[in-house]
DNA sequence: TATAAAAGTTAGATTAATCTAACTTTTATT
DNA sequence: AATAAAAGTTAGATTAATCTAACTTTTATA
């Protein structure tokens, strides 16, 4: 059995390798940055994730997870946001709230509670940030992929996902009374600074590029 | 902050100086037996939590809990009790399938966490085995003490807790259909070996001292 | 009360996870 | 292509938690 820190080693390695992060190769630098350690730490800890057959890769060169590997991570994902879901939906945390707290209960071991706890929230699909909740066969329901700054002008759309789940920028959603589901029509463009000119229920607000980049909507 | 193990090492402590074990003192062994350690592992761990003035010893001697170190072991307890109580009536696990999962729990560092899913609960009194749950200011509701091996013939009582939460003795306790809050009627007692007869709903059923000796009632 | 048994302690070793400092290899830039 | 910068590795140290083996103190008993 894993321990929690090579699990959060795994979860990171999945985030790097699979392009929400941008990229698609992960080395010993991005990982120690992305886990707030030392290169040299993370370096001892992938030798042995390699001897583990959890991770692949040659000296001096890019890591991948193995199938194992994988599994494991992505199975730490599920956990991580059926916990989520949980406690907004049922405990009435905000969804800036969950974060740490999904943190600890990820690595609870007991497939019996993760499966209990999929059912008593009716097997969701998404989590309250919009990010899909793996399938116990490790599937994944689609993820939407289209930027709100990519929305023409004049067309409507829903929001289905936060690409940023800081608290600063969850708060300001909520100040702004936009949540996963929202209905938003795109107004104008400022061609300036790539500002936004939404229509949000009867409001109307402008929010700059680097939000309409952070929101994903259908 | 203190880590799962030194939480663990207070949550002996407390049970073994609660009389639940059955004495008031605590030593090496004692814990170590407890805890399935060595008594070096556990006599190296006492000089950290001494350190740290969450217990109190002098060399060679018995070992007590500081208030600082009781207040921590109280509130696992708390959250061990509550999450059981979760695991049983929200996510119908079996009385003897908490125990293990609930242990992982305990330790998850959230006083937001343990409030609320005491609200979602509705505060209650009692885990799923009769155990009080400690409230937030570390008082406890009063434990049943009245063992069923001292009720007298012809008494009524009803059960309140279990002594002895091993799964085998659930097991038995699940077929028998005796749980928290069953009415039972002894109905005479065999003075050779301490046999107990007892009415249950329409079934008369016998059983050993041992089990009489292990079921608290009101 | 002397002494054997039980309880408790110390010393030295091990493993996981981390660090710093120094070193090597790869990559990027002039 | 030479060299500077970035990335990756190694060596040696530290802390928490555990162990075994040997030792000391307390307690129980013959």
């Amino acid at each position: 059995m894993l321990s929690n820190t090579e699990e959060n080693y795994l979860k990171a390695l999945l985030y790097l390798t699979t392009d929400e992060a941008g990229k698609k190769e992960a080395g010993t630098n991005d990982l120690a940055a992305h886990l707030g350690l030392k290169p040299a730490t993370v370096n001892d800890m992938l030798k042995r994730l390699k001897e583990k057959a959890y991770v692949s890769y040659k000296k001096y060169g890019k890591i991948t997870l193995t199938r194992a590997g994988r599994d494991i991570a992505v199975f730490v994902m599920r956990k991580h946001r059926l916990w989520e879901t949980f406690l907004c939906e049922v405990l009435a945390f905000s969804w800036d709230e969950v974060h740490e707290v999904a943190e600890q209960l990820e690595h609870i071991q007991s497939d019996k509670l993760t499966e209990r706890l999929d059912k008593f929230l009716n097997y969701p699909d998404y989590d309250p940030h919009g990010d899909p909740i793996p399938k116990p066969n490790g599937k994944m329901p689609p993820r939407a992929t289209t930027l709100l700054s990519s929305v023409a002008i004049q067309q409507s759309c829903t929001v289905a996902a936060v690409k940023d789940t800081s608290s600063v920028f969850l708060q300001y959603l909520e100040q702004l009374s936009i949540g996963i589901g929202t209905k938003i029509r795109v107004m104008e463009k400022i061609s300036f600074d790539g500002s936004v000119i939404l229509q949000v229920g009867k409001e109307k607000i402008t929010v700059s590029e680097k939000f309409a980049n952070s929101l994903l909507v259908d």
